[in-house]
DNA sequence: CTTAACTAATTGATGACTCAATCATTGATG
DNA sequence: CATCAATGATTGAGTCATCAATTAGTTAAG
């Protein structure tokens, strides 16, 4: 891929890599959290008590996954988990006073690094990559419904 | 993040969403193929045998990852390996013949996909947005050499 | 010559993600 | 009311990535 010579596959070979690199670097300067574990529990800080399953559409990823990372959460004292009393099948996660204030920390960090990250882009050349990325994301939507 | 409003928070969201969509979709328009072994098999395609040392630090992944990979495509009959005469050490990683007519099917078929993902966007707009992710990248590169 | 440092590849352990199967609960239909 | 489909959460199996430790081969210094 990085033999290629087309702008576009340079452009997927880079989101690749800056994706890659973005992770590692989120990981070690926030103490080891993930970008998953920090966007869920940034969406419960944003949003209140979620279920489970709301949650695990707005982070989009697996029910799977979203099971085990809110057991380590719990465990971690993050959060707190409890059945609804109405619907026994749900359940609803929210921080706990812990969590609300280690989120609030992480969540001054990462505009840190943000900050950082971007420090040589203005803000219409951040706007405009923006919406590069906005119409190469709907493409790729467009193509996965059209395969399905 | 979906929550948060700056462009530069948005940009980090939406690297991370693009490259899992993206990687989705081409594993599912490539027969299974990943990126990661589509990137081995385009690399000694182009640049015929190489060591597996150099064939890790192009595909930058692990050296415990290539091996494995190696080992699957070697069953699968796509590479064949062989040591070095002058260093025991070193193996030469190569493509064979049903791996090279493989890989050129997949190659016409990603650039068939890749055509797809851009054909609303003109060749400017790619090279500004080529240039923009070069940019992050490099700052993230900077970020993450301080941090060492 | 032998010991020490270096390099290439491999292996084992761990963590994150996915898919598919399962369990429990709910609600609707005959 | 009994059954059956739908829904929310969980679990197990498989893949892919990393790190750390190990094996094997090479090179250089005493």
């Amino acid at each position: 891929m990085r033999e290629s010579c087309s702008p576009s596959d340079q452009i997927l070979y880079n989101v690749i890599t800056v994706q890659k690199e973005l992770s590692q670097l989120f990981d070690t300067e926030m103490d080891g959290l993930s970008l998953t574990r920090y966007d869920i529990l940034s969406n419960l800080n944003h949003v209140g008590p979620l279920r489970q399953r709301e949650l695990q559409q707005r982070v989009d990823v697996d029910h799977a996954a979203i099971t085990r990372h809110l057991k380590q959460l719990e465990t971690q004292g993050l959060i707190a988990r409890e059945r609804c009393l109405q619907d026994n099948r749900v359940i609803y996660v929210d921080l706990t006073e812990l969590g609300r204030d280690k989120i609030a920390h992480w969540t001054e960090q990462k505009k840190c690094l943000s900050d950082r990250l971007f420090v040589n882009m203005k803000v219409e050349e951040q706007q405009h990559l923006l919406d590069l990325l906005n119409t190469l994301q709907h493409n790729i939507q467009h193509e996965r419904k059209t395969l399905i």
